[in-house]
DNA sequence: GTCCGTCTTG
């Protein structure tokens, strides 16, 4: 049915009018908590309790405890749960499950315990059913997946039937090993069939990590599927960092016809398309907004493109969309500080963050990543140091080992590799693998071998399959000249069964784009592209006279190793200037660091070519422009 | 009429 109702408004106590003609109390109460306007639900259940007539009964008070949920006003609440008492209406089932709900909603879990408690095992099975749901979804409200999880064994010892409701509240917050029992008692009770049961369950896979099994589930789903089930399946995807296959999904549900994405979907896939520098997507998609004024003012969207922006290497395309906000919210700030900071920007980055203080906006753990990193990438070391030793005093943000390894990326890339140690050796909580990575990384610069091995001790117990760390000590023994260590940690690596990643990158020409992995010849247009490096080193060595380092490293039999093979970022910037005409920026994205020879290569280059390069490696942005690099060598 | 949720940004 459906009422006419006034528009809200704020009106008092004494302004709150009762039920017109042939409405009943309860009625109206309930019109007013459907439209979420429970503040004048109250003031009418007031005026009730003054002129009780009709008195109000049971079914009055399950509409009145949401309102006092909502409210979080737990007095009010407590003040129904003696109504229900006085006027004998406590068993009444719907009172009773409102009353344990409430409670919980209140972050009053103790009194819905004792509520439940006080529950005849006798009762309904029906009645019993709810009020298990009710308790085991204010255990999942509050964190408590286990106690959860116990209930719902209680549950079925009882020999109870569960619903879709129960398992609704159990998935969101259950753990991982949970799920696939979770999944069996469902096709028990063929509740799979539920499109919200499946979508949860998708979700749950997806949040555990099993994206495969995620996957299954949402190809099982009968075409057309929900919207709700392919933004689970994308957001599964972006969550799990498989960036490409966030972007696949999304070209199959635009060609499905079946569906119209919204902001949920949009979100995630631009942030996959930022994951990846896919700006030729991002922009289609940033069209695509523009053109729907109903998704036009989306906080979340608008935060997703500052991102994309920024990261695809548009920085002012991203502070546009920031200014022009109404409303900005925490990651609005973080993600255009982040930005900057990965341009190199520190001192904009840390304008931006003494702006978003004075707004009002309280920093967090997040914030203070970009602000520190910020300030590492800019070599603004003393402000880094002031503004780490501010966190806490200042801003109540208790440094984690996020913090620390910012700070040690600070100290080492100044050359304070001795403060660094120490910094880590005063933590208060346990350093993790980018800690000591970030020690490594400076070592690797500073070209420090003793350091360097301590530090690698610890990132490879912490972390022993990921290959970068490998990589990085050998970097350093071999700049150092010590083959019997890179042997040693290629060895290493054999055994445990890791390879180097193949570094590749990407630039963008028309709309499609063109991959480079190094030393590979599969682009079409690959022997112009070779031609045209040997051709630039050529011209670079001429320039400043620079030899391509190491030629004399070998490998354990004595064999000669090729060291400077035909760098993806190499490829990728020949392919551009080979493919654009002049003046045009080129931008490029590689998953790797630059390497020293690359960086100095792209910078002669840009001065030879007259070319500005903009490059994206795994650390930050590179703008080389006139022989010069934006990070001022300091990467 | 009570219990529940699946999808969102740094």
């Amino acid at each position: 049915m459906i009422q006419r109702l006034p528009p809200p408004t704020q009106k008092s106590d004494k302004e709150e009018t009762g039920p017109t003609e042939g409405e009943s109390w309860t009625t109206r109460l309930r019109v007013l908590t459907d439209a979420g306007r429970h503040g004048e639900a109250l003031a009418l259940l007031r005026r009730m309790f003054r002129h009780p007539n009709p008195p109000p009964d049971a079914s009055t008070l399950p509409a009145a405890l949401l309102a006092a949920a909502a409210l979080s006003l737990p007095s009010a609440a407590a003040q129904l749960h003696s109504r229900a008492i006085s006027s004998g209406s406590l068993a009444h089932p719907f009172v009773l499950t409102a009353l344990l709900s409430s409670y919980s909603r209140l972050s009053l879990l103790p009194l819905s315990r004792r509520l439940f408690a006080d529950v005849s095992p006798s009762a309904p099975a029906a009645t019993l059913v709810v009020a298990f749901n009710a308790l085991i979804s204010g255990h999942a409200r509050h964190s408590l997946p286990s106690g959860a999880l116990a209930l719902f064994r209680g549950m079925r010892r009882s020999a109870l039937p569960f619903n879709a409701v129960t398992l609704l509240a159990l998935l969101p917050s259950c753990a991982h090993s949970a799920v696939p029992p979770l999944h069996a008692c469902a096709i028990r009770v063929a509740l799979t069939g539920e499109p919200s049961v499946a979508n949860c369950l998708l979700s749950a896979y997806a949040r555990a990590g099993a994206v495969d099994l995620a996957r299954q589930m949402f190809d099982e789903m009968p075409n057309p599927k929900q919207l709700i089930s392919w933004n689970a399946m994308i957001s599964g995807y972006a969550q799990n960092g498989l960036a490409p296959r966030v972007l696949d999904l999304y070209r199959e549900m635009e060609q499905s016809g079946e569906v119209e994405p919204d902001p949920v979907t949009l979100v995630g896939v631009l942030a996959s398309c930022a994951h990846l520098g896919a700006d030729s997507v991002g922009r289609r998609i940033e069209r695509y907004i523009a053109q729907n004024p109903a998704h036009g003012s989306n906080i979340y969207l608008k935060n997703a493109l500052i991102n994309l922006h920024a990261r695809c290497g548009d920085l002012a395309r991203a502070r546009e969309i920031f200014d022009m906000m109404q409303k900005r919210s925490i990651f609005s700030w973080t993600a255009m500080i982040a930005g900057y900071g990965m341009h190199g920007h520190g001192v904009a980055a840390l304008q931006l963050f003494e702006r978003m203080r004075a707004s009002g906006i309280r920093p967090d753990g997040v914030v203070m990543v970009s602000v520190l990193s910020a300030c590492s990438h800019a070599g603004m070391t003393e402000e880094g140091l002031e503004y780490f030793s501010k966190m806490e005093r200042l801003f109540g943000v208790v440094p984690g080992p996020e913090h620390y390894a910012c700070m040690v990326d600070l100290l080492g890339r100044a050359g304070r590799l001795e403060q660094a140690s120490d910094l880590i050796k005063s933590m208060p909580v346990e350093p993790d693998g980018a800690v000591w990575g970030a020690l490594l990384g400076a070592c690797k610069i500073h070209k420090n071998v003793e350091l360097g091995e301590l530090a690698f001790k610890h990132v490879v117990k912490l972390e022993p399959m990921n290959v970068g760390y490998y990589v990085l000590l050998s970097n350093v023994y071999s700049d150092a000249g010590r083959l019997d260590g890179v042997a040693r940690i290629r060895s290493m690596m054999r055994r445990r069964g890791l390879r180097k990643d193949a570094g590749c990158s990407y630039m963008e020409l028309e709309g499609s784009v063109h991959l480079f992995v190094a030393d590979d010849h599969s682009h079409p247009q690959a022997r112009r592209i070779y031609e045209m490096v040997v051709k630039l080193e050529a011209l670079a060595k001429e320039a400043c006279g620079v030899e391509s380092k190491k030629d004399e490293l070998r490998n354990e039999k004595g064999k000669i190793l090729p060291v400077t093979g035909f760098h993806s970022e190499k490829l990728a910037v020949a392919f551009g200037l080979l493919n654009t005409e002049a003046g045009t920026e080129i931008v490029v994205i590689k998953n790797l660091r630059v390497c020293e020879d690359c960086h100095l290569f792209m910078k002669v280059v840009s001065n030879i070519a007259n070319r500005k390069f903009v490059v994206r490696d795994a650390s930050r942005f590179h703008h080389f422009e006139g022989g010069v690099c934006s990070c001022k060598d300091y990467w």
